[in-house]
DNA sequence: CGCTTCTTTCAGAAATTTGTGAAGTTAAGG
DNA sequence: CCTTAACTTCACAAATTTCTGAAAGAAGCG
């Protein structure tokens, strides 16, 4: 109850951090990020790397601690990567993949929602269009439309505003 | 392909609009919300809703036009209301109930995401504290946890501009 | 007070998604 | 060039989710 105990342990995943506490953490992030959405492999995945020493992580690596196939670190990676919550890199001269987090990534990954975004907003104006722009179904898309609009340039600026307060804070990590 | 046609015709759902092109912005629509996560009965409801004339339908209407069960339409609202997309109206005197979109709508979903933030952000803490503020996972989740405090405020200021903005914009619709 | 109309709940059928083992592919190292 | 180590793809089994019809539950109205 007490936070940061110090159970240190079993050597097991890393260099030797507890390794309980490590599984407590990812098991009860990714069922937030579960619960948001996210698929359960994915999750247990961005949560494992958040959690490790170095940010950095094998496909063995995951699959040993997760206890799953190298098959769903395969898929879960995939799904990360496009996403863009993970960077994949190829250590020069070995077949082994390592996955990576690093503090940037949510910066990363909400700047992507804006494809997202551009596809509502694709779909809002062809309903303008073809309802007509001014029926009262065609204003109420108009306006829609015009939030989501608002909300791409203020992202934008809030990201620009955040990368700057974590310079201040963090150092450039 | 040249928007906004004007094959208006066989009445059917609303008040003599263009069935055909309703129908087809709520489809396209819709399958871009289902490809960001939402559930597709929820996705086809809240289309129909913003395509409609006055931002209302009941149940039956809805039920009709979207050729599905009341059982469907039953678990789309209540999901729909549930985060906030919709709000549910009775007729005085009349069972029939009401379901409603207004301009408003996405700020008030948006604004409720605060809630799943706060179980991110509380995961988070207890990760910091049980791994330790002091080692590398520890200041990684730090990190994390500090941009989603600030991402919580950014959100609620940018709330603010955007209800000064639409009001200029739309008057208060 | 019971009838009628609308909505919700429930159990189950159907469809979709998820995770696995096994085979396939790529690339390093002898 | 062959072997071997690693990741990916594929087909399938299992679990979960989704939607429906049917029954049950409210609430107006006679």
């Amino acid at each position: 109850m007490d936070g940061h105990t110090d159970t240190r342990m079993t050597e097991s995943a890393g260099a030797g951090r507890d390794a309980e506490s490590v599984s407590k953490f990812v098991e009860s992030f990714a069922a937030q990020l579960v619960e948001a959405g996210m698929q359960r492999m994915a999750a247990r995945v961005f949560a494992a790397l958040l959690a490790s020493d170095k940010g950095v992580l094998t496909s063995a690596e995951l699959s040993e601690q997760l206890q799953i196939s190298p098959a769903a670190v395969s898929g879960a990676v995939r799904y990360l990567a496009q996403t863009h919550m993970v960077s994949r890199e190829r250590e020069p001269g070995s077949r082994r993949e390592r996955y990576r987090v690093h503090g940037d990534q949510w910066y990363e990954a909400l700047t992507n929602r804006e494809a997202v975004l551009k596809r509502w907003e694709a779909a809002l104006r062809d309903g303008v269009n073809s309802l007509g722009p001014d029926t009262p179904a065609g204003r109420r898309l108009a306006e829609t439309l015009a939030f989501f609009e608002f909300v791409e340039v203020e992202v934008a600026s809030m990201m620009e505003r955040w990368r700057v307060h974590r310079e201040r804070t963090f150092g450039q990590g």
